[in-house]
DNA sequence: TATGAATGAGTTTTCATTCAT
DNA sequence: TATGAATGAAAACTCATTCAT
């Protein structure tokens, strides 16, 4: 099922990223996981002190990755509208070609135990405040719309990603790309002054 | 704690609706439930078959609800940015309205049984295609642009409400009429033609 | 095996006094405790919060009644040296009667969670503290020596009793009685004034 | 953490002792061991047999240690009393100056697996018939008081010793000298003809 | 001599649900 | 209508020990 070279602790986080995806972390037991991925309980309590942990794994590297690339682009020197657009763009497919690890990260945080959530609940807040200020810089420069607060509009776009993981499919008439494309053109639309 | 003359299964029902909101359905024993509403295991079980089904009146009672709002505004003979503009801030406002039963309603829906949840996602489906039918309305009327599928628009704007959740306070700065109004403007400048 | 009438918080109680007297707490598992009292797990749980409550439970029996017995004692208004010799032998006939709740008593404190430990401990102080205060009114009467420290004597004879778990057998030759009387000789031997 | 010329064995056994005084045998993991000793698991198995091999180790010397002090002492020409004052002072100014060694002694017999516990019970035995003879001696000789067995007087004396461990605190008030003279004389006052 | 990954049997505890009363 | 004792299956996690290297 598994190239041999393929570390355990990697088999794992596949698998478990498999099924929180599919059924959500409370309704998939430890016991499924290590089934799936080939090992037994006692090796995986060697690699991860927890079932939370290996959920804290996968969120934490969707998000290490979606910050990483949030900076790349807010960093670029084109106009705030295309960076906008490039940050919008760049999340929904990097969401999609992770699309697992990221209907986990959309929907599992209440999941995590309480101190972990917290921690995590901080990265993402500095997530959402880096997006959150492209749209600021916009409407400083006068190209977006001031009548809508930043923030607001920076849930709003969020909200329409993180819903993604219950209604896309990555088998579906809509390519990536093109929902990505769709998703800015919503985003741009909605924050561009008239 | 509670008035004499609210009957048991509504006191479970506002018991459950807290509870599941606060929470999430997995992680609420049906040991709290019955603790909170003052009664015993045995009462609940009287009046309702499972935790399940439990859920399942939480989440029918949103449904009804929004649906039957949904088709009033629908029906009006506004026009139809009017319109679209009305059920945009009509779901909203109900929902912060009924914000514990609309977070349950938000996310929960993996948490039903199968059957159910199949049941469900059908009427849920009736409710989402009322409101893209309203966009495509615009659209034939060449008010609002067609270059984005009234599906995917209205899956952008479900998203953003389902997200109203996990950072939503009732009692935070933004009013629900406000909230409502920026929600409805960010849609109305998304679809409306340029 | 159990009369009908015999409660199951009772027949869990005897079941696992029975199983930590002869293997200690560690090594017991709820599994055999539950068997030994021909109940479910799931039963135990429903009147004890845990592994730990049990033994809790035992303890606090057996140092509530051992408690009770010596305030009678030392309310006595018999001479000190009777009233010592009495407090002995009692602590001891009692102890032997429930030998194997006393075995329980005098070895598994460890065995107590965190804060159950620090809640027995107090009140096995308070124990030690009244038995002292007998020793001590002896010594101010200058009917005991006062080169000894009277506490120190306390946990002198304590050790000795707490000791009965590991080598005294109920159906050896000698008596309960016998055992009482030779210890509490010893005792007085050790606290009178040449 | 340890000079680098002690073997890897001794800081087992150290670390062990440590830990077993601490916290009992049963509630020790191997794991806490070798971390402590900062060695490996694979380490450990290469010295020792198993874990309770380590335990039986760490008791075989305390109880090698005392058998051959208490002979020392016994073969002594003194007169009986001093004998045993002498006896009774040098088992407690050894145990409390090798006291997390002693406790683990003093309580963690039960731990021992069967076979080998059958071995050092033989072993304890036979020190306690030594300590016994001793005072039999005295008994015979006229010195000591015979209405109170031999065997129950060494009891009740090796009861209180083991009992230090529970309360004794090496950073206490009371010195190791102190309390062995203390204990010593009451040991002889105990047995002393009146 | 030593490593440390892996095992697998065992641990305590939880919990939706049932059922005699 | 309601009680609450009891069930039983499943859950997460622990840990002494083994073994290929």
């Amino acid at each position: 099922m598994y190239a041999p070279d393929v570390t355990v602790p990697e088999r794992l986080i596949d698998a478990a990223t498999r099924l929180f995806a599919d059924k959500g972390f409370d309704r998939v037991a430890v016991q499924e996981i290590v089934q799936s991925a080939g090992v037994t309980k006692g090796a995986m309590y060697h690699y991860f002190g927890s079932k939370d942990d290996l959920l804290h794994e996968i969120y934490g590297r969707v998000l290490r990755m979606q910050t990483e690339r949030l900076e790349k682009v807010s960093a670029d020197s084109a106009p705030i509208a295309d960076r906008l657009h490039a940050a919008a763009t760049d999340v929904i497919v990097t969401s999609v070609e992770n699309f697992d690890a990221a209907k986990v990260f959309f929907r599992s945080i209440d999941s995590l135990a309480e101190e972990t959530r917290r921690e995590v609940r901080a990265e993402r807040r500095r997530y959402h405040e880096k997006f959150r200020s492209l749209i600021e810089e916009g409407q400083s420069a006068g190209v977006f719309r001031a009548d809508v607060p930043a923030d607001l509009t920076t849930h709003y776009f969020f909200g329409s990603v993180h819903h993604l993981g219950t209604w896309y499919r990555t088998d579906g008439p809509v390519s990536a790309r093109q929902l990505a494309d769709y998703y800015a053109d919503l985003l741009l639309a909605s924050v561009t002054k008239a």
